[in-house]
DNA sequence: TATGAATGAGGATTCATTCAT
DNA sequence: AATGAATGAATCCTCATTCAT
């Protein structure tokens, strides 16, 4: 029962950030959406800040989860690079109001500890999976600068395929990814 | 009086956020710190919308000045990528509050008219400047996707600097994307 | 439970603009005097104007009761004629703010649609009432108009009791009504 | 010059409330719109309510006057009378905003003891017009409660012409009371 | 005479939270 | 486990008023 609460009410806090903006999604508004009372989120969440916490732990859990799968199918180091990449644009990740979650998130960080420490532990993850992807294809001492780089361009043709519509498209963002990741390799090669 | 009063309230409104958040950023609090009343911001914005508009296209027109300036010194199409470069990694955009302030704007975005026609503006003014640069330094036809891949990641990598303390400093930053800008004009030299 | 406090909201909005004024009754001197919170009235009512709203038709409501009331012992076609006119009169209607809600009321009609349907419904009431109970007494092309003037009148003495201290009692207004009633009916009998 | 502003303050408050309800016609909307600042208001009526019952009183000495000019051309008793109620339903007395501005003065009668004077002195003048008319056609022990009767039907029919869109006419509204007139006279003849 | 900058109190409204049921 | 009534603080905004120019 717990788990089937907690889930239509971080549904619902999705949906509402993405139809009327961070701002204005109330707790009454929220649990509304979700056919409950607005008590039941004191009840399991003791909070709104504990509601928007575990929100956006679930969106973390289901990008790390999307992205463990598509590392299953990998098996040359370059295929677990596209993984990773791909994994970043894949459709769950631009479901309507999850782009405003994370955007309201990142917007958070600055003055919740609690969402700075989620925002660590995402950044660590992705940062680990593309060093150990890096290492076999470039010079040791290369590593870590790709990755971090290759990181931020993620993250910002994301930001680009979700805020510019008519801008880039997914699959062209994963494009120019790949001609960075190519272009990396080649240089670095002898 | 109308350019102090109205210069005073955005240094007070980017003040706010950066030491309280954008949550709450309120008028009062907002107009105390800038040693005026509340009312004074509906006599010279309107609005709180029309003060937040105001600061966040404050914070563009000195983004864009400060291009503007370091571009002027510029002689090779290189130095004037990294002239680009460098003005969104110059000091002024991470003074205290700047970086909070911007990331409150992305969140907004989504369902803010105005800030969304104030967004699109900013990425074509980088998206045209970087193209111009690059256009003497590759194949026409790569032009354009890389004044993409480069423009997004000087925002990840700039929102690395803002938001992880202890990651990557403004100075690696702009060292990743040297790599990154020559990397690509090897590989497409020949 | 709804229902208590809704009249409790209702009662202390008649008192507040009967002591303070239309323009001075405010949801918080309102709650404070129902005993209740500020936050209330949006829980039951959501507007101000939806009290406003409400106590208007709360006043439409009593009024139409006195009528029915009154016309249930009327056995006459002048009988009916008069209990008509007396319930516009009985004391209910001069309670203590009453009268000011009625006079802010009309004076909101005009930007108001809400309340210039409730008009509408009243006036439409009020009307057919009184042509219902002439019909019998005068020739039919005289009932309607005769019907109006009575209408007016009573509206207008009972503005006089109200407003007018010292000026015409609520007694000398039905006896003023009661001569107009017969002088039509004589005039046009044969 | 002060008549100038001040006959240019008073046509504007008229305007505003009549466009935007009473509760809504503040000094700046209402000086701006005289093409003023919001500053004269306090210069010439030194207060908002100084400015009110300046604009009533206004409405009143127009309706006055209309009623002398129209008593100007009566020459019979009967002419006389019907004079005043024409007067009353005159143009001028259904000029966009007028109808706003007497409905809001009888609102605030009951709270304000500045407009409560200028309340009953309009009463009496009508009164006393009305009882002048009616001494040559009435017994004497008639005139007052007849002269209060039809003072009271004026007003009711007015606000019916006034409210009521689609109701009665103002000259529907003569007729009846003409009727009203004849039917007394009538009756008390012999 | 006239302006309009500046104030700050007061308005309606929204909302997270609490709690009895 | 779940409700929703009730609170009251906080928010934005409006506005009459004051006053230096």
């Amino acid at each position: 029962m717990e788990e089937i609460r907690k889930a239509q009410l971080i549904e619902a806090t999705i949906a509402m950030i993405h139809e009327e903006g961070f701002t204005n999604a109330s707790i009454s508004k929220i649990s509304k959406r979700a056919g409950l009372s607005s008590g039941i989120v004191a009840h399991y969440f003791s909070d709104k800040s504990g509601l928007l916490t575990a929100t956006q732990q679930h969106l973390m859990r289901v990008l790390g989860e999307e992205t463990k799968s598509q590392l299953l199918h990998a098996r040359t180091p370059m295929e677990r690079l596209l993984a990773i990449v791909n994994s970043n644009f894949s459709d769950d990740q631009f479901k309507p109001g999850v782009v405003n979650v994370w955007l309201a998130f990142w917007a958070l960080v600055p003055t919740s500890p609690d969402l700075a420490r989620l925002h660590r532990i995402n950044e660590r993850r992705m940062q680990s999976n593309l060093q150990h992807a890096l290492k076999p294809l470039l010079p040791a001492e290369k590593v870590a600068s790709t990755a971090t780089g290759l990181a931020a361009m993620v993250e910002g043709l994301w930001i680009r395929c979700a805020l510019t519509k008519g801008g880039v498209t997914p699959k062209q963002a994963i494009s120019i990814m790949e001609s960075y990741i190519n272009s990396q390799i080649l240089v670095n090669q002898d």
